[in-house]
DNA sequence: CCCGTATAATTGTTTGGACAACTATTGTCT
DNA sequence: AGACAATAGTTGTCCAAACAATTATACGGG
């Protein structure tokens, strides 16, 4: 008498689900990106610097204080200062130091970072769908539910990807 | 009278539902990724000269080429050749250039290096568990096969991980 | 009001990752 | 056989990522 497995076998060459999970992830993740950063590079850019950039697009004309940029980036930025110094210098974003608390620095996004992000809207686009348009609607959803899922408990209490 | 969507539309935040996944996708690395990092870095490794070591076991006692092992490594690997060189210095493998064919480096894994993996057996497993123990057998599956799913267009025809 | 502590950002330093250029060896075509 | 092309790996160089240590400013208790 056989009974059914209680539990899924990881494939040969993994040590269990989890690890082929991860390692997929990995893997997917190392394929898709190399789309972004050939169509960033096109624009001198990095795609953590393109991330930045829409997130301030996305809180002008608000300003945001250095390390609250920081803890809304995709990655974790430990460098921010020298992320945003070179886009400072380029001129696509702006930073002020208000005389009210010295120590925070305000950061804005440019006319010209504006511009650039408008010049960017289509290549996006067909970026994104060069990586993953061969999926149904259906089949990206599931995998952001996933991936939401997959990740939750490792992110912090005020973390906006939750 | 309203008509069904033909369409999801992405989260705000997102210009397409295909980004949303793609980034969805890198934040859930990037958090997945510390659990590896900070395994690895006690023992002096990197997540790729892990992996690199894993690949070599699990071909022990063949000894593959250089070029070779690097086309199987999860994340591309340009500075193969410098990966390698970290992994000699320490034992962990050793490179032979057969007279025969003296273009190429033929790589295998000491015993040095196996009991390495062998100390780091129970480590991993429970950094996996970290990671992803919280999903589901049936998630951890449909995870995986979404990721396969995703990547499938954009691996090179020979790849191990298509 | 002064001191210790917490907060916000910056800087020093090291290391890995990326790309291109280069060397060495072998295979092939005539 | 000789020249040219293809293959396998290495090296030079640059830049971003990571970590820890540091500076500057603000806050709070006595």
């Amino acid at each position: 008498m056989v009974s059914a497995p209680r539990q899924t076998r990881p494939s040969r060459r993994f040590d269990s689900l989890e690890q082929e999970a991860f390692l997929n992830l990995w893997r997917t993740y190392d394929r898709l990106r190399a789309f972004e950063d050939e169509l960033f590079a096109r624009f001198d850019l990095t795609p953590q610097q393109y991330n930045a950039l829409r997130l301030l697009k996305g809180e002008h004309p608000t300003k945001i204080h250095t390390l609250d940029l920081a803890s809304r980036l995709v990655s974790r930025a430990p460098d921010i200062t020298r992320l945003l110094d070179k886009l400072e210098q380029r001129g696509l974003i702006e930073r002020d130091r208000p005389a009210k608390n010295r120590r925070v620095v305000r950061i804005g996004i440019t006319v010209v970072g504006r511009a650039l992000l408008e010049e960017l809207n289509e290549p996006i686009l067909e970026c994104h769908t060069g990586q993953l348009g061969h999926l149904t609607q259906q089949q990206l959803r599931d995998l952001i539910a996933l991936l939401k899922a997959a990740r939750l408990p490792h992110e912090p209490s005020e973390s906006i990807w939750k």
